[in-house]
DNA sequence: TGGCCGTTTTAATCTGCATTAAAATACGGA
DNA sequence: TCCGTATTTTAATGCAGATTAAAACGGCCA
């Protein structure tokens, strides 16, 4: 999914794209959407805020792109959890540590979606729409754990809203790399589960 | 604690500039600290931008006010927390329901720490401080409450983490009236601490 | 060598917004 | 009613940063 521009597509054109999406979230996370200047961005680039033109439409369009990565990996980790299967609980342990191990991972930094009224209203729309059916699909999971007496009865809403909120809150403490990414990526979860056992 | 301005300082001033400080958290959590226009946030008063200079000095210490606000409020939940006493478990739960309690309560909304880069340094210093301190007191907490056996043996770095970016992400999805606060408040809270328990 | 294409820069332009100063309004008390 | 203080507005000023257009650079192939 994705190039819808007129550009030229090399394959480096493709992964310079890339970097420049991981550089934005990064700068977002720290600074927020407005906060941080185009030229914030291409710094991390090593080039000038009119390059960025070169690879995306405008900042508008940045933050949408940023946005649209961040949901399409999280998407990713919820459908690779149920494909692999289980119990409720297997799944959704599955899921918050794929989840998880994206954002401390070589996926670079994950844009978190704090600023989405500041999006473009159709843009909004699109990302909105999108986390509404994560959070669907992970409380079904939830549901599911309860059906199948694997997760403890609990209001599935609440309980969606605290997990996505530690999860999407990582990117706010983790600066790490490597080493202590693997300490993070396997105690984080533990927590989360436990609460869910019945 | 508190005002240091060489303004006058009638009653109604004070009340007036609690009211700023809770319009201004509203437009940030929505919209981002640079996101937002002196605009936005006079407008939630009725005022005009420049009338917001009568109460405050500029932008930056409308974010920095509304990041301390934020913190005490975190610290006098955890403070009353403390005091109330009990085990480790009980504690942490007082706490937890405390704050999320502020959150949705009256107190309007409370702004989100996320864009702590845009403080000017010395701001900025002050609020990691006090951020600092609450994570490190809630911490020991936690550490309390596995030495007195009503809590399961975690690693209290990353449990802490997973519960303040579960509060921390309220607002978010949050903007219900005292009808819907009163269930959260009751249901939201007990998940987290389900987590804790041995 | 010369020219084309992909990439980046330089040098404007334009707009939104913080900030300030001066003027206007509201209102309580003498 | 009139004055003075508290509050708010109107009307500049100035800058930062997004966006654009045109020029420059770099390498690859003929």
């Amino acid at each position: 999914m994705v190039t819808d521009s007129t550009k030229p597509s090399t394959p480096a054109f493709g992964d310079k794209r890339e970097l420049l999406l991981r550089a934005a979230a990064r700068c977002f996370n720290e600074k927020g959407y407005s906060g941080t200047s185009l030229k914030d961005v291409s710094a991390h680039l090593g080039l000038t805020d009119a390059a960025i033109y070169y690879y995306i439409d405008g900042k508008q369009q940045l933050v949408y792109e940023c946005y649209k990565r961040a949901a399409a990996i999280g998407k990713l980790a919820l459908d690779d959890a149920i494909e692999a299967g289980g119990t409720g609980l297997e799944v959704a342990t599955s899921y918050v540590q794929r989840h998880v191990a994206a954002h401390c991972g070589e996926a670079g930094p994950i844009a978190i979606m704090s600023e989405i009224p500041s999006l473009r209203p159709d843009d909004r729309e699109h990302i909105l729409q999108l986390s509404r059916e994560h959070s669907a699909k992970f409380e079904k999971i939830l549901d599911q754990g309860i059906g199948d007496g694997s997760i403890h009865d609990c209001d599935v809403r609440m309980t969606g809203n605290a997990i996505m909120g530690a999860i999407n809150w990582i990117p706010k403490w983790f600066h790490g790399d490597g080493e202590t990414a693997a300490r993070v990526v396997r105690t984080f979860p533990q927590y989360l589960m436990r609460g869910l056992i019945p």
